[in-house]
DNA sequence: GCCGTTTTCGGCCCGACTGTTTTCAGTCG
């Protein structure tokens, strides 16, 4: 079995880490942590490039591209064992500690022996970090501080979580307050909490300190707090120069670094408070960050694609693609009524729809099937359908008669194709069995796209953020059979599935493969969730034309034969 | 280690804050 695209970017990653506790170059070490970003986002295996394929991909070169051909058929590399050999494994994980960082192990390790978080520990408990050169008393309360904090550390919020805690603190900043970002970029999980606000830093800090749990560090410009569990970080600025900030604050890391990259090559310096021209020292500052893409010859980078994967030579180009919007959606495409674990009649569904503005939703219950309460047989899918067109008669949303499917361990439905084609429209989802080994699981959800019945392959992952990781699947297989079975892949938009993730959206929108957005909805305010299924499509550059969700109602039925 | 319409060698984004310092190194985003 090939390695994954995780496995090789793991130990891409080990091997910059342990170069970094060595005291390396730090160029080098970004360039292996890079590098293992980039394998980590690929849509294709890893083990079907070439050697010419491999260093095509930026910040992939000779030597990585090497350590790569050999860790594929080894399994590790040479470079890797020599620092496995030089460097004990548990210094990597002291890394993850606040506070702590590449110099701070190193000493650690080289004048106390400490190998792992336990020795770290130990060492702080009996006192004998303050002892070293440059290190204190404080140091090593924080340091245990940090350690306790690792070891409750939650993993990344979902982005109903992240907008809730958001929500809180600007509810508390006494100012005008924005959120900045991951957050804002449209990600499906969160790490911390990123706003820039024009309120006074004093008051503010007061403010945010009373309902912090913890002040990670405070002054003029910014502070930054854990609440909850989380990190918040707020930057002050004022409304003259808050295009500056805003832009620095949004990132991603990535696309900033390229963003200033740029800006020097025009004899500027850019960062969070405005350019600086180089020679003469003049400053400009900005209102608002379009300002600051004209000032560097760029058209406007919509949040969503600020991850340096091709936007900005589309921007400098002036050809960044039309990205969908919220008011092209004409309807939801994955919604549950009380007919099947849902709790709204079918009149409550329409009503909301027409609340949203929409033209049509997609009314899908669960199947009968393997076991999910109520699911709906083909003489109760019949009964379904037959109140759907009454409810049609009053409603201005009008109701679609579909449903949700299972695909069943071996790939075939749990409905037969009769009860199928009677549906408007058919979503097909994995609900049992996650464990099948990639290759089976391809295979299985390549059977259900190719029977002619499934319009759209639901939360094709079948991920639940912080509680299932995805399905094995060699989504690149599962792409290309739903473009040539011209069948769509689902954008499930609870915040808790986010299913495609973004890099396979744009894989598969420039495979021609049709996306539909579904909010999954169950419970009346999870109609709102559509907002995270536009950016997520956003994200996956799709434009309006990539979406079923744009057509009218009319054209999505002319999908049936 | 990567990369190049100013470079195949010499750069590599830029600034805030803290702790342990008498001017700065380390960490972080």
């Amino acid at each position: 079995m090939a390695m994954s695209n995780r496995q090789v970017a793991l130990i891409l990653g080990e091997i910059g880490a342990l170069l970094e506790i060595q005291g390396e170059n730090p160029f080098r070490v970004r360039a292996y942590a890079r590098a293992a970003d980039q394998i980590d986002r690929l849509a294709h295996p890893v083990s079907t490039l070439s050697r010419e394929d491999l260093e095509a991909i930026p910040g992939i070169g000779e030597a990585i591209a090497g350590k790569i051909q050999e860790i594929m058929n080894t399994g590790t590399c040479a470079e890797l064992e020599r620092l496995r050999t030089a460097t004990p494994s548990g210094l990597i994980q002291l890394l993850d500690l606040t506070g702590v960082g590449p110099k701070t192990v190193r000493k650690l390790w080289m004048d106390l022996g400490v190998d792992g978080i336990d020795a770290l520990e130990a060492a702080a408990r009996n006192r004998r970090i303050r002892a070293l050169k440059g290190f204190g008393a404080k140091k090593e309360g924080e340091i245990l501080r940090a350690i306790a904090e690792a070891r409750q550390r939650a993993g990344r919020m979902n982005r109903a979580e992240a907008e809730r805690l958001a929500s809180t603190l600007i509810a508390a900043i006494p100012g005008e307050a924005w959120v900045a970002g991951s957050l804002r970029r449209g990600r499906s999980t969160i790490g911390d909490i990123d706003i820039v606000t024009t309120a006074p830093p004093g008051e503010t800090n007061l403010a945010l300190r009373r309902m912090a749990d913890a002040v990670i560090d405070e002054g003029e410009r910014k502070i930054s707090v854990m609440i909850g569990g989380r990190r918040a970080d707020i930057r002050y600025t004022t409304p003259g120069e808050c295009g500056a900030m805003l832009l620095y604050l949004t990132g991603s890391q990535a696309f900033n670094i390229r963003l200033r990259e740029i800006a020097g090559r025009c004899g500027m310096r850019l960062n969070e408070y405005g350019l600086t021209v180089r020679d003469s020292s003049a400053r400009l500052v900005f209102a608002t960050e379009e300002e600051v893409f004209a000032a560097l010859g760029m058209s406007p980078v919509p949040p969503e694609l600020r991850e340096d994967r091709g936007e900005i030579e589309k921007a400098l180009e002036g050809h960044l693609p039309a990205l969908l919007t919220r008011e092209e959606i004409r309807g939801d495409l994955h919604v549950h009524s009380e007919w099947s674990d849902g709790v709204l009649s079918l009149r409550e569904i329409a009503a909301e729809g027409e609340r949203m503005g929409y033209e049509y939703i997609l009314v899908t219950d669960h199947a009968a099937g393997i076991g999910i309460a109520h699911g709906l047989d083909a003489e109760r899918l019949e009964k379904q359908r037959q109140e759907i067109r009454v409810v049609n008669r009053t409603a201005s949303c009008t109701l679609l008669a579909g449903v949700e499917a299972d695909i069943l361990p071996d790939g075939r439905l749990s409905l037969p194709d009769a009860a199928l084609e009677a549906c408007d429209l058919v979503i097909a989802s994995v609900h049992s069995a996650f464990r099948q080994d990639g290759d089976t699981m391809t295979r299985r959800l390549i059977a259900a796209l190719e029977n002619e019945h499934v319009d759209i392959l639901g939360h094709p992952t079948a991920r639940l953020i912080g509680h299932r990781p995805p399905v094995a699947l060699d989504i690149a297989r599962v792409i290309e059979a739903a473009a040539e079975t011209e069948t769509a892949l689902e954008i499930n938009a609870s915040p808790v599935r986010m299913d495609l993730d973004d890099i396979y959206i744009r894989q598969a929108k420039e495979r021609g493969v049709t996306l539909a957005i579904g909010t999954d909805t169950h419970h009346r305010p999870e109609f709102a969730h559509m907002r995270y299924g536009v950016a997520l499509a956003r994200r996956g550059w799709c434009g309006s034309g990539d979406l079923l969700n744009t057509r009218t109602a009319d054209t999505l039925l002319e999908r049936r034969p």
